[in-house]
DNA sequence: GTGAATCTTGGGAGCGCTCCCATTTTGCGG
DNA sequence: CCGCAAAATGGGAGCGCTCCCAAGATTCAC
């Protein structure tokens, strides 16, 4: 590994033992037309017998294509890019990026320096486009996306930007169809556990909870708002069981919090569903864990990534693709 | 976005708007020395006034340096990648490589397709190194490793396989301290659950636990394997139980299947740690959330992902070093 | 058999940058 | 004021590929 530095045979060298032209060699390896079949053959043949690879770098000097998009986490990554979710999309992005022969570069976008290399690598078309995840309000990759030459597809709705192309999750319906389940279950004071709110999920889930709960002619109760992991759904809990102790139902932002919310009923004696009903957001594995499994709004997140993935395929290849809004549905479990 | 295709400008327009050669201004660029101090000036406000930014593609063809490296995760990425663990070597990974100015490639090469591309990209210079995860015997990747005329870096170390250059985590040892401190606990009896056996942490945990067990002059008692799932894990514990009714401590491969014994425990009406204590391996954000929360075996993941880069980083630069053995150590909570 | 239309073919000019090298300029001790 | 070493300079040859284009070879209808 690494000696023999043996250099790696050129496009001319395949040519020459090929008995043919570089150009023609050139057609023969990409099979465009205006080649013989017999060239065509002793060009191939050559290049088996050589172990050519072609020079990715050089075709895309010539061609101006890099044959690769980056796929970019903002926000802080440790915090943010632990939860599975983002390894769910990049699963679903790559399946569509293979059939499109295309690779991933995978940048986590949180500090300084991190943005800096990224608007460089778009700006100096280090990569063909981009997918941006989990874009907050007033975020600085805004600024790089709106600059970039090379298309860029949102997933999920940044807020306070009209995005050219992205891909969503039907997070108010999602919402709306979770509490509408709990008021249908006879519950009448259901209270809000909600994510960071410079996220426009968390903004959506939350408008979602609001209608439904407006809809069946009842009161919403002013939210608590958690940071998404567990712990935090264990606390907001306890301050909305404190400033509501006849609460008998509640929604998370995310399966996270859910789970953290059973914890904290749990030590405050109360059961789950009998006294209050609880339902999550995501549907991870952390909701079939959860005692009791938890009731949660699916997502479709392999296909967030895979559409997202397509979208921009579509963009690098000329396309006029339309944004896309995925559906969400409810998972009933015994939470509520 | 992507409309306007107004080119960007090159080095030789900004050269010539500075008044310099190319030459000059290339040196100005990469600050190389035999530059006057004037022309270095006038060449970097050229570049600020034509808004420059060199073309990643062209330098690369010259340089034969990509500026970026391949992190790939064999396996069937579905299942595999979700595991939060991934997510914590690549910002750890990512961290290193940001220092270094370089780009990270992802590759979850599973499918054939997938590993022909990958084998495209090692030997077409697509990456200057690159850094395997979870390979497995007899995997295919090994082969793609062994041909690739870039540097490698494993993850792990491949059973099987002597990799010249791995960071690897001490899987025996973390066993071993997890089994002696349940037998410090007054275990006696004390069962395993044991991961896939095609992969070497797999193998070297359940080495650490019959060390650890026969030097306590005791006899190990045949493992249940899981599949690192949580699932599997309850169905290797009622297994385990079984067998063994009188088993009092059991050490599992991972914390998800932890999870999963604390559950078939709890179904079985037996206490933890009363009557059974239970140590989980990795220290994953589901030991702290299980019930009772899990002794278990911290890695350092995150180290894991930055060593791992910054070897790489340094045979890229053609240093020569050495493969790193990170220690792991027991963490105590109340499953013990 | 002839001219037009169609295929093949290979030469050559890039793509935008780096780096070697021959040439010119500068600096400085004697 | 000269000679020589050191620094600065720009020309030019690549890096390996694509693709335009002019020229030559084929085909075919009439």
């Amino acid at each position: 590994m690494t000696d023999v530095p043996r250099r790696q045979p050129t496009l001319d060298e395949v040519a020459e033992r090929a008995g043919v032209s570089r150009s023609a060699a050139s057609r023969a390896l990409n099979n465009a037309p205006h080649v013989s079949a017999e060239k065509r053959a002793a060009v191939q043949r050559a290049i088996r017998e050589l172990d050519y690879v072609p020079n990715t770098t050089a075709r895309s000097l010539a061609t101006r294509q890099r044959g690769a998009v980056a796929l970019v986490i903002s926000g802080e990554a440790p915090s943010i890019f632990a939860d599975p979710f983002f390894a769910k999309v990049i699963v679903g992005a790559s399946a569509a990026l293979e059939e499109a022969d295309l690779h991933l570069m995978l940048c986590l976008a949180a500090s300084d320096r991190s943005r800096r290399r990224l608007a460089e690598l778009l700006r100096a078309r280090g990569v063909d486009g981009a997918m941006l995840m989990a874009v907050r309000e007033n975020d600085p990759v805004l600024q790089i996306a709106r600059e970039s030459e090379v298309p860029v597809v949102f997933g999920g709705r940044p807020p306070g930007f009209e995005a050219p192309w992205y891909v969503d999750v039907d997070n108010a319906g999602g919402a709306r169809q979770a509490v509408e389940h709990l008021l249908a279950r006879g519950r009448r004071r259901v209270g809000m556990i909600c994510g960071l709110p410079d996220t426009e999920a968390s903004r959506a889930r939350h408008r979602g909870y609001r209608e439904a709960v407006i809809l069946a002619g009842l009161q919403p109760l002013p939210p608590e708002y958690g940071d998404f992991t567990e712990p935090s759904g264990t606390a907001a809990l306890a301050a909305l069981l404190t400033r509501h102790p006849d609460m008998d139902g509640v929604f998370a932002a995310n399966d996270n919090m859910a789970a953290g919310a059973l914890r904290a009923l749990r030590g405050a004696g109360r059961t789950v569903p009998g006294d209050v009903a609880v339902v999550g957001f995501d549907d991870l594995d952390i909701a079939q864990i959860a005692e009791p499994p938890l009731t949660t709004v699916h997502q479709p997140i392999h296909a967030l990534g895979n559409e997202m993935a397509r979208m921009l395929v579509g963009l690098v290849a000329g396309a006029e693709p339309n944004s896309l809004i995925l559906p969400t549905h409810l998972v009933t479990r015994s939470s509520t």
